[in-house]
Parts: C-alpha cells; structure tokens; sequence
DNA sequence: TTTCAAAACACTAACCGTTAGTGCTATGGT
DNA sequence: ACCATAGCACTAACGGTTAGTGTTTTGAAA
C-alpha cells in the first residue's frame, strides 16, 4: 500500500542505477566491444547474474530509458489534451525526443550506437515494440477492438520518423518533413469508413 | 572473363546449398532453438568455420534469401517500364513478396520465424538494410545526390507495408490498405519542390 | 603440362553473452 | 519476533562466434 518506495526498492533502483552508470562510463571509455558483462559486473561490484537481473541483455545496458521511451508514445496518445489530434500530438513528442536524444551531453552516446552493428539491431527491434504499443494505444483510441493494418501502420510511420530524423543533419525539420506524409496518410486512411471487418472467418 | 560460373564457383554454391537445405531441415524436424550450429554443420559433414564462411550468423541461415528480396526491391525501381509510376511499382513487387512469403510451401517457415524472437529481431534488422537499399535506388530515381528524409521515410514506410500485412490474416488486402496510405503520403512529398539543400554547411 | 597463388575448407581452442541451479541474506509485513 | 519473499551471489555450463593455423582444391599463368 505504500505509495512511495520502500528501502528496499530504494536499494534496488541503486544498484540499477549504478549498473547502468557503471556501463555506459566503461564503454565510453574503452568502446561498447572492448567491455565485457564480466568486467562491467566486476567494476559495479555486482555478480553477473545480478546484472542479468536488472538488464535482459548487454544492449539494454545502453538503452536504459527503452520503457520511457514507449510510455512517452503511448501517452501522447491517451493523455493529450481532448482537443488535439491524433497526429499533431505524436509529432510533438517525436519532435521532444529527438530534441533530447540529440542534446550536447547525449551525443557521445547516439554516436556510440551508430558505430555498433550490435546495437543499431537492437534498436531497430526496440522501435518495432514501440511501434507495436503505439498501434494498440492508436486503436484504443479510435474505438478499434483490435489492430487495424491502418493503426499498425501509422504507428510505424512515426517511429520512423524519429528514425528517419536521427540520420539527417537538420533532424527536427526531417521530422517536419516526415509528418507532412503522415499527415496525408492518415488524412486518407481516416476518409476510408472504419473497416467493416479487419479479421477474416 | 568466363560469365558462367566455373567449376569452383560450382562447388562453393553447392556446398552454400547444402549447408541452407540441411539447417532448414533441422530446424523444421526439432526447432529452431533446439539444433545448435555444430548439429548443424555435422550433419551437412562441413567445418563450423565453414558454415560461418557462407553464413554471417545463425539466423542467416533462415534467410537465405535475404539479397534476392533487397534486389527485387531495387530493381522494382530500376528496372520498371519507363511509364510506369514510382510506387504502384512498388506496390506490384511487395504483393508478389507477401504472395511468395504466404505461398503454401513456405507458411511452416514464416510461422518459425514469428515464433523465435532472435529471428523476429533479425528480420527487422534486415528489412532496415533493405529500406536502406531502396532509399538509395529512390533517390537516384529521383536524381537527387543522396537521400533525404522524404526518401528515407518513404521506403521505409514500403517496407513497414510488407511486415504490417504479415501480421494481418488477409495480407493482400493490407497491401493495398497501407498503400493507399504511401501514396497519399507520396503526393505530399512530391508536392513540395526538390529540397533546395538537404545538407547543412 | 607443370607450376603457383589464391581461396575454400578443416580443426582446435578459445572468447563472450547468457542462463540454470543453488543457496545465502536482507527486507517488509504479520 | 518471525517468516515468506526477493534481491543477490557463486559456480559451471551452454551455444554462437571467431582467431589462428594448416591442408586441399582450383583456375590460370608459364
């Protein structure tokens, strides 16, 4: 019942904490490949296992902020304001999260991925589960009891567009760029009437 | 200067074939997960360092036909009539793609791969290349001298209709579904005259 | 034909990420 | 004060992947 955390919860969020510090500080210094699970492990005074219990692989180590990132979709959807739209919405937070990904201490960091074949991967599988819990929470919204290839594909359509953003050099008017086409995608796709019956017998 | 294969060439796809025939046997027999690279090799009578000369990784071996569906995709740009629009181009090909993908014969595979998350997340990584690939061959369709964020966006929202209709029951139909959407999308991009400069000083 | 360099192939042994199994210890609630 | 829970640790292993090294095959030059 306790609404604020327990010490024990403190704790545990600690050692998190100092895990991932502990990561991204050993990989900035030697390179993501140069550092193994061992040696970070060994630096954050953890056993390996512990480490395994906190992250569920060596790339989530970097992308610790996954969760806040899919949160971030899926309530520009259920928390806008009523009078906003679907679209105008997401292209707001897309146009945060780029801002922040590409803010000057979080540099190093993007570059790191860039360069990594491993963590690029990761990634990408990364935004596909957002993309899926965008597509659900798009469909909530719309009164959808179920996916639609409409819903999922839109939902793509905007991570994308992050995606799309963080390989140009001007990334917030790619982002522009990229929402124009949503918009008119979406523009279609809501012209057509909600589909009759999107699953077959 | 010989343009047929000689007989080394030969003997290096034959062996390339074994190695896919066999695993995919396996792997169909007892499950992805449960047959390990040495069964793999052992029983197509290869080194393991040879399996990994023909093959970059374990699911590699699932997808084999990973350069044919980047080439059909470039090619559906490159190689259309000269009347023929952009994207009902596209259009054909990713139809003919889903077509192969659902065929009769080739279900059982799909089915192992939505089962096996290592694959699902290769398979992502791999339509990322592809929409990599198709970005290039649109923008030099559309002379420019390299991609912008509109080229970017729209193949990957070409390849994003190929994974959003495999998750639907009635694939075609999502084709042309999300389709209607690219072509909207397509119409806004065109609308606005080629980027004066897509680079920054 | 003979010869030669390249490339395919093989083998061992290891590296690295990841996990099963097991048990200890601290924590928060009863 | 006590107990069930869960965080944490340790060992050992599994499975994918690669480095290092040497052998055979092959295509073509001499």
């Amino acid at each position: 019942m306790t609404e604020q955390p327990g010490r024990r919860e403190r704790k545990k969020a600690a050692t998190r904490q100092k895990i991932a510090d502990t990561a991204l500080r050993l990989f900035a210094e030697h390179g993501y490949d140069a550092v193994g699970i061992r040696e970070v492990a060994a630096e954050a005074d953890v056993a390996v296992t512990t480490l395994f219990s906190h992250f569920s692989s060596k790339e989530a180590l970097v992308f610790e902020q996954d969760e806040d990132f899919e949160q971030r979709l899926v309530r520009a959807v259920t928390d806008r304001r009523p009078d906003e739209a679907l679209i105008p919405a997401l292209r707001r937070e897309i146009h945060a999260m780029v801002r922040h990904c590409t803010a000057d201490g979080a540099a190093p960091l993007w570059r790191m991925i860039e360069e990594s074949p491993a963590l690029r991967q990761y990634e990408e599988a990364m935004r596909q589960r957002h993309a899926r819990s965008l597509a659900t929470a798009i469909a909530a919204d719309l009164g959808l009891p179920q996916i639609t290839p409409t819903c999922g594909a839109v939902a793509r359509f905007v991570v994308d567009a992050f995606s799309v953003a963080r390989e140009t050099d001007d990334p917030q008017a790619a982002v522009d760029e990229v929402f124009r086409m949503i918009e008119a995608a979406w523009a279609v796709a809501g012209a057509t009437p909600p589909p009759r019956e999107s699953v077959a017998v």
